[in-house]
DNA sequence: GCCCGCATCGTTATACTGTAACACACATCG
DNA sequence: CGATGTGTGTTACAGTATAACGATGCGGGC
């Protein structure tokens, strides 16, 4: 069993063994614990899954691979796990692609005490499709501002930004 | 022809309770025809319907609304409509509800050469569901600022901030 | 007039995304 | 022991969106 970290199914020419994993899972652990949480072997298997890829992944996608650790896995499978992982904060959901990235916070120690969500925003390319997540907190002061001046509460902020990356703006 | 809306009645042939929505009909006329694209019948009639809820509507939901003006509705109907106002910049779509509201920016007249979206975001209230759209331009000025820190170019941003509206937090 | 290409729309079927509901296992507590 | 709570397995279904093909209507070139 427990080969599953690193040579994920030949995906693509980087095969990660991914210490950053290992790691990120033990953060996500000290997390859970400090919350009264319980990261389950399932839900580490999906968190595992989800920090593996450097890319969106969607439920099923996820679903597919969860399968070769679960042969038994079915939608509710992933569903639960990925509820779970999104109310800890350890991924987020990136909606305009119906899709689930590792949170790049999650493998900060922070003091306790902060362990709710951190302001993020993705920034999305057109053309190649890759997904960043930055965290800045200019935007989030921004968003906060807009949201007192008309008497909104701001609770929680989806920013998703469309447009071309470095490498894609170089190239065209 | 006496399809009905509902409310509003008395008037000749034309079936339109709000002046609001049939100015920005108007407005979307003009808006179609500088950009050189047909806002049709069908595409009138959803916008129209969009136009009339005070809040986000999902595309089935739609459809049903449609279904009295289009017997033959059916789901293309509706998401090709829609895919055609979202391009005009008519209509946007609210990512965390998969639905569909009225561009608040859509009944201005802007002198001609700015016929593509403008930044915008929603505030989504978590008690009572309210939607409400805002166009803040220090927001996309950080959210601009943002992307160009780390070479990315924006093109076009989804911004969804979760809270309590005024209504709410002042009964809270 | 006729043909052709194009955009729009009708129609059917299907894919993709997400949940409801119920059953079982296990752990804790009175 | 029974009661309760959480996590998971399992089946079925609801909600969201698109593919594919056909039909219609309109404008341009012959």
């Amino acid at each position: 069993m427990a080969a599953g970290q690193g040579s994920a199914s030949g995906t693509d020419g980087q095969d990660t063994p991914a210490p950053d994993v290992a790691h990120a899972l033990a953060a996500a652990d000290a997390r859970c614990a400090r919350a009264g949480a319980q990261l389950t072997e399932l839900r580490r298997q999906v968190l595992g899954l989800v920090l593996e890829s450097d890319q969106p992944l969607g439920a099923y996608a996820l679903l597919d691979k969860l399968k070769a650790l679960r042969p038994g896995a079915a939608p509710p499978t992933v569903y639960r796990a990925l509820d779970f992982l999104l109310e800890q904060g350890l991924i987020h959901k990136v909606e305009r692609l119906n899709a689930f990235v590792g949170c790049v916070e999650a493998g900060h120690d922070h003091a306790h005490g902060h362990d709710h969500h951190h302001p993020h925003q993705f920034l999305i390319c057109r053309d190649c499709g890759t997904t960043v997540e930055i965290s800045d907190h200019a935007v989030a002061h921004a968003l906060e501002a807009a949201a007192q001046r008309v008497g909104f509460t701001a609770i929680q902020a989806t920013v998703e930004i469309e447009g071309r990356c470095a490498t894609c703006s170089a190239a065209a």
